[in-house]
RNA sequence: GUGAAUGUAGCUCAGCUGGUUAGAGCGUCGGUCUGUGGAACCGAAGGUCGGGGGUUCAAGUCCCCUCAUUCACCCCA
């Protein structure tokens, strides 16, 4: 090949693509707008800070998934691989946490150096909520009903939804004194790379797939006996909101999620439908994060979702456009010599800024062709303009539907388009 | 980062153990129909066979390297 292509793990989406994408940011605006949500946009970069810390070092994100580089001035950049810690930042850079609670939303592409594989790529698209300044399960339950809802919405039913709970820094440092203890007696039967883990960050090690790993954990102390009464309470609550809710949720005890700020309430929604990259959403409670950026203390709780995940799950679904549309028209200028393509081309201008969606078709092919274009487009009507109409001052209006045609003036076409039309 | 499979026309794919000039369907464009569409029929354009090197009288086909895709591992959206 000799031109160049997309960098690996990137795609085009194409235009007939681009409107399923557009009816599902359309529906995430809309879900989010319904349940108080504001969008944010932070840049596509933020300073490698922003992300070692409140990741977490150990974490598979910031240890070898991040792009960062460094710009002409030596500051060390990094290509956001999730949007989480740069809304916390730039809540706290413009003092947005100054009236509480804050509700939040975002969209946007993402970006993680993996190998690509099906429904993961180095540039991905997700969007998610974030609410500050709710300590109760409410909010842990609004933003999991939200998730559900988008994905209702997008004609996605059939999932399953896992939650935990991590406790909070006091119940789950004692918690992970109790699993290091458990595992380090087991060590010489645990994987190399949780082996590594169970002194780097050992809380990784629930949730691996090994098979080895596996049976080990099977006796493993789970975090629920550690669980302060305050931290069981909050689970406890969550757990009984989403019941009355008529929401399923499992307990699975094994999820510890891929970033560190998580505290209490954690949860993951994955589809059958996607391979081994089933998880189409993650979120969870990250009450000690803002504090940790060096901000106060307030609490959080938000979501994450991935787009191409959430569309690859919908398309099954068959609840979006069909991806071989072609934009629909309501009106089809033809014209069949130059004269009368300017002749229309003041027409056309003013039947588009009537409302009305027209296109006229510039490349002087035979009429047929154009009237056969014109019929594909979905164009319920076509105005056609040749020598014969030019010498009378008047178009044909032809009903692509009845194959009826009528003469109407040049200065009339507008408001006789309208009338057509509405 | 590891493993496996796959790269031939815009798309989906043929091309047998190497053999002459590279194939089909769909799509595109044109004609039948000189100004009235969707059909049918006829025709055309479009390929350095992903790229580079090697073996051979001869490579789309075999070997090596490389790039990319797909699937899985790891992990995650």
């Amino acid at each position: 090949m000799k031109h160049s292509t997309a960098p690996r793990g990137t795609v085009d989406i194409l235009p007939p693509e681009t409107a399923q994408w557009q009816v599902l940011e359309r529906l995430i605006d809309e879900t989010c707008t319904r349940f108080g949500y504001r969008e944010i946009r932070t840049p596509i970069f933020e300073s490698t800070e922003v992300f070692v810390k409140p990741i977490g070092e150990g974490t598979d994100i910031v240890d070898k998934e991040m792009y960062t580089f460094t710009d002409r001035a030596g500051r060390s950049l990094t290509l956001r691989p999730e949007l989480t810690a740069p809304v916390v930042r730039a809540a706290l850079q413009h003092n947005l946490l100054a009236s509480l609670p804050l509700k939040l939303y975002y969209r946007g592409p993402i970006f993680r150096y993996e190998r690509p594989q099906k429904g993961r790529y180095r540039q991905a698209h997700q969007w998610g909520v974030e609410c500050f300044g709710a300590p109760g399960p409410e909010a842990d339950v609004e933003i999991i009903s939200l998730g559900l809802e988008a994905m209702r919405r997008a004609g996605i039913t059939d999932y399953r939804l896992e939650i935990n709970s991590l406790g909070c820094e006091t119940c789950r440092a004692r918690f992970r004194e109790a699993l290091v203890a458990f595992l380090r007696d087991r060590a010489s039967s645990l994987s190399p790379t949780s082996r590594d883990r169970l002194s780097r960050n050992p809380l990784r090690i629930l949730d691996s797939k090994e098979p080895a790993d596996h049976d080990v954990l099977l006796q493993a102390p789970t975090m629920d006996g550690f669980l302060c009464s305050a931290c069981a309470e909050h689970f406890a609550a969550v757990r009984t909101l989403l019941e009355a809710m008529g929401i399923r949720a499992l307990h699975n005890p094994h999820i510890v999620r891929g970033l560190d700020y998580y505290t209490r309430t954690v949860f993951e929604i994955s589809s059958t439908h996607l391979g081994a990259q089933n998880t189409v959403c993650g979120g969870g409670r990250y009450d000690g994060l803002v504090k940790a950026m060096g901000g106060p203390s307030i609490p959080g709780v938000g979501l994450a979702m991935g787009m191409e995940r959430m569309l690859l799950v919908a398309r099954e679904a068959g609840t979006l456009p069909a991806r071989d549309g072609k934009p629909a028209l309501d009106v089809a200028f033809v014209a069949l010599d130059e004269a009368s393509a300017h002749l229309l081309v003041p027409v056309l201008n003013s039947v588009r800024r009537l409302g009305y969606a027209a296109d006229m078709d510039y490349t002087r092919r035979a009429i047929d062709k154009q009237l056969r274009a014109a019929g594909d487009s979905g164009a319920r009507w076509a105005v056609i303009v040749g020598e014969d109409e030019r010498a009378t001052g008047a178009a044909t209006v032809q009903n692509l539907v009845t194959r009826e045609r009528v003469r109407v003036g040049l200065d009339e076409l507008p408001a006789d388009i309208a009338r057509r039309l509405a």
